[in-house]
DNA sequence: CATTTTGACGCT
DNA sequence: AGCGTCAAA
């Protein structure tokens, strides 16, 4: 964990922006008959109905789980309509998600530097926007205050439960003695709501947002009120939330790590983690582990919001369980190219779209975990460069014949990148591409095709 | 037969 | 470079 900017005095204002069961409210925009109707979004259906990926509201009143299979789904919730990911090539395909999700990535960008941090999830920094609003426009002398910004959540604020939540929320907001700080989270919340409005505007689409010092505090607001809403953790809140919240909520403790303050320290709550001196977590877990538990107990956290709106990397997989399990190398080849072309079509839209190329290509084999019989070791990986020749990937044949039956061992050759693929960057990219293979000057052995599964095309040795 | 399909980042 | 961890729909 990067300890960027450990301060208890990070006057930055972070905002969290996550989409409500995302996936459903695609199909909900796509197919507008399922709008207010129990939904859910399932990958295939031939094996118990499809595996549940999205669950949209209605359907989670009546007690429908991701991770259900849809028959299940259909017991608990008779009237629900469970739509398909779309399949392209023998897989599921998540092209219309992805980008549905850089629509909303463009409009979130306007205000703040942004960081897409999933599918349908953002980070903004809107520091400066705060500090700006503030400077021109005192909150005291703002007599229309949107309605959606009055629907926040202000945790700590004492009359969350009254009859006038609204007005109490008001009051907040334009406190005249309110420190600087409040008053920036303020103008963040007053931001965060416009950007909200905008988002469902221009795309139809509901978020809920956290509003936080931090990038920790405000992803763990941006859940606590969902659907369409949005909650403000001020600083004077923030003992009081970890004291009794339990370590699993909080990122990045949901799995090995939390299990083991639990189990070997007694840790429950984020609170209890207080009584540990910053040494003793140290040497429980490792310099930069520790000092993150230690920062984290107390709501500290540097991380910065990185200015990225595009993906670092793309992926294609899919999984053959059991009986399906591939059982022959001309399988095995078959699923490669299918994976390939996928990869493919998303790399050209890459290129088309943002200007640019990928350099580097990891082939995975994940472990199948199958506890009944004695399981693949773990996970395998061969990674090789797309722009650079004198690669030959025989490894590559051993990991994935491994498992089949091998008839005649494959080798791949990988050449320098292809001549005509540089020609369509921009021209100063093209500049930097010389210099980088200015050592290459050896002309390409293998002529490059227009799919990326050619790089694996078995050639003789 | 069986969550699946992604994506980021840390450790060595 | 290869593997492990964590998280989200």
């Amino acid at each position: 964990m990067p300890v960027s900017r450990p301060e208890s005095s990070d006057s930055r204002i972070i905002a969290h922006v996550d989409m409500d069961c995302f996936y459903v409210q695609v199909e909900q925009r796509k197919n507008p008959d399922l709008r207010g109707k129990p939904t859910a979004v399932v990958q295939y259906n031939s094996w118990k109905g499809g595996g549940l990926i999205a669950v949209g509201y209605e359907a989670r009143k009546d007690g429908v789980k991701r991770s259900m299979r849809g028959d299940e789904a259909k017991e608990v919730c008779p009237g629900i309509h469970l739509v398909q990911v779309p399949v392209a090539r023998g897989k599921a395909d998540l092209t219309i998600y992805r980008v549905a999700g850089s629509e909303v990535v463009s409009i979130l960008a306007r205000k703040g530097r942004c960081e897409r941090a999933s599918i349908d999830e953002v980070y903004l920094d809107l520091t400066d926007a705060a500090e700006t609003m503030l400077k021109e426009t005192p909150l005291e002398s703002l007599e229309s205050i949107d309605e959606e910004v009055l629907k926040s959540h202000v945790l700590g604020l004492s009359s969350d439960g009254k009859d006038d939540r609204e007005s109490s929320v008001r009051e907040w907001l334009q406190r005249k003695d309110a420190d600087h700080r409040d008053k920036l989270l303020a103008c963040g919340a007053i931001i965060v709501a416009e950007l909200r409005l905008q988002v469902l505007r221009e795309t139809e689409f509901t978020c809920s947002a956290g509003v936080a010092h931090n990038k920790m505090l405000a992803k763990l607001a941006s859940g606590m009120n969902k659907p369409a809403q949005q909650t403000i953790v001020t600083s004077a809140s923030v003992k009081e939330l970890l004291e009794t919240l339990p370590v699993k909520k909080m990122k990045q403790l949901g799995g090995k790590l939390g299990s083991s303050l639990q189990t070997d320290l007694g840790v429950n709550t984020v609170g209890d983690l207080l009584q540990f001196s910053e040494e003793k977590l140290q040497d429980f877990y490792g310099v930069n582990t520790g000092t993150w538990l230690w920062n984290t107990a107390r709501g500290i956290n540097g991380d910065e919001v990185q200015g990225r709106l595009l993906p670092k990397s793309h992926g294609s997989g899919k999984t053959f369980p059991g009986v399906r399990a591939l059982k022959t190398v001309a399988a095995v080849e078959k699923w490669l190219k299918e994976l390939c072309e996928e990869l493919n079509e998303r790399l050209q839209s890459d290129l088309e779209k943002n200007k640019r190329i990928a350099h580097t290509l990891t082939l995975e084999r994940l472990p199948y975990c199958d506890f009944s019989k004695a399981t693949l070791p773990h996970r395998q990986s061969k990674t090789i460069s797309l722009l650079f020749k004198k690669q030959t990937l025989c490894p590559w044949s051993q990991s994935l014949s491994q498992n089949v039956q091998t008839t005649n061992a494959w080798s791949y050759k990988v050449d320098e990148i292809d001549q005509s693929v540089i020609e369509e960057l921009p021209l100063e990219i093209q500049q930097e591409f010389r210099t980088w293979l200015r050592p290459q000057k050896r002309p390409n052995i293998m002529k490059r095709g227009s799919s990326i599964a050619d790089y694996f095309s078995p050639t003789k040795n």
